[in-house]
DNA sequence: CCTGATGCGTGCGTTGCCGCACATATAATC
DNA sequence: GATTATATGTGCGGCAACGCACGCATCAGG
């Protein structure tokens, strides 16, 4: 690991805490550390994965681009996990675009350095194909949101779900940012907003929304959220919510 | 093999079709023929998972049911496949319904069989995971066009997704049940099943759907089908849709 | 053949979200 | 502190899908 890295850093992503001594000595000689400004591209679609990233306290998130130019969130990744699960399922593309939601750290490691560990078979190769699971898990339930929620709920899911990957209450994105994750019009972000600020769960001030009732929000939130909680939970041995951290 | 069993019919699921010789005949040993009937639940949610199943003319849908009822699709098993992916990826559970949509065969494979063939980390190892990352694309553009597309575009994916999978150009399927997976009303189903009938698309009589015009459904279908289509042809070397088979 | 069950067609009022237009408010720049 | 860009608030018409109610067609079993 490069001079400039912090090595407590690497405890602050979940994964790479969760490594044995022998497992993480090695991979940890192999990361480097990155820095991620909001808006930054990862990936864009079909782009060849060059570098997996650890989040330690960015977060990313996968959006499908439609033709039209439409968006859509499928799901995030931050200090819980990694970015570029594709490369070691077998794929060395995704159809997706990974794009930084909340500008911060996180460390990068090379595709081949990865496959390398990864075919040891390890508690390295057992730890990504579980958070791959989780993953599923939390994708199959915006699936099912998608279909059969309302922006509301799903506002409060997608700020619950950025809540738990964040340090701060703060969250440094506007409405027409979180319309484009949530698919949805900015009009909409804005009115959903309103009835949670009117509920005193939130503050929102142009550009940053605050969480101010982190368990007014889990009760007005739809049971998506739990179950993919839930999931990351048992796969992962511990929990992403801050509720419970 | 159970001598009831036809080897031949080994060869009509994709993943097993695609292992060398050797892997094969390891593998073939510990598959058990069943017959699925429609409405069968493989899993309910939470389940543990004893056996994994690799369908030759069963499809198998992945729903997940809300506390309330209602039920949404996330994706679809069937002759491309297997059921039962959370087992090799580390949980032994998953939170979804796995529930026969199509009468037919499969075969089944005891846990046990299945993770000491999976470690060996052959072929197979790697067939699985390559299957999993297609899965995860079919899932989440199932999250997108929930998200942004209408009925009418949707009961076109499903009806693709299912004559894929099926020999006949016949689906057995009510309205009501169709209404379901995609989690709308059945009104719904029934409206936009009336406007491809329009189109000379499809019949659509009491229980079942014929599909009439495949390639006039793949132009009224939006851009998710194709997407999952062209991942599942790059990451398995074959085309699911019948189009190109 | 009758009867009940099941599947499909249709109408009606309601709702949640859309697209658009535009007013206002808060930064950022000079 | 005036100007410009960006972010949010609000109103309005439109539409797709919803929930509900009911009628009609088809099928299975006595």
């Amino acid at each position: 690991m490069p001079k400039t890295a912090n090595p407590q850093d690497t405890f602050k992503n979940f994964l790479l805490k969760s490594l044995p001594k022998d497992e993480f000595e090695r991979v940890v000689k192999k990361l480097e550390p990155v820095n991620l400004p909001l808006g930054k591209v990862l990936y864009e679609s079909g782009d060849k994965l060059n570098y997996v990233y650890f989040p330690t306290t960015a977060i990313i998130s996968l959006l499908y681009v439609m033709e039209n130019g439409g968006t859509a969130e499928i799901g995030v990744v931050g200090n819980d996990g990694v970015l570029g699960i594709a490369l070691f399922m077998g794929g060395d593309t995704t159809p997706n675009r990974a794009v930084i939601q909340s500008a911060g750290g996180a460390f990068k490691m090379s595709a081949k350095d990865l496959m390398a560990e990864f075919s040891l078979g390890g508690k390295f190769h057992n730890l990504l194909l579980r958070y791959t699971q989780a993953l599923i898990t939390q994708i199959s339930q915006t699936a099912v949101c998608n279909r059969l929620h309302s922006v509301e709920q799903q506002l409060c899911r997608w700020l619950l779900l950025s809540h738990d990957r964040l340090d701060s209450d703060k969250l440094v994105m506007t409405h027409d940012l979180i319309s484009n994750m949530l698919g949805v019009r900015r009009e909409g972000v804005t009115l959903a907003a309103q009835k949670l600020v009117a509920r005193n769960l939130i503050k929102s001030v142009r550009g940053t929304m605050t969480v101010l009732d982190r368990q007014g929000l889990e009760t007005a939130v739809c049971e998506c959220y739990k179950v993919v909680n839930d999931e990351y939970n048992r796969l992962l041995g511990r929990g992403i919510s801050r509720t419970f951290a």
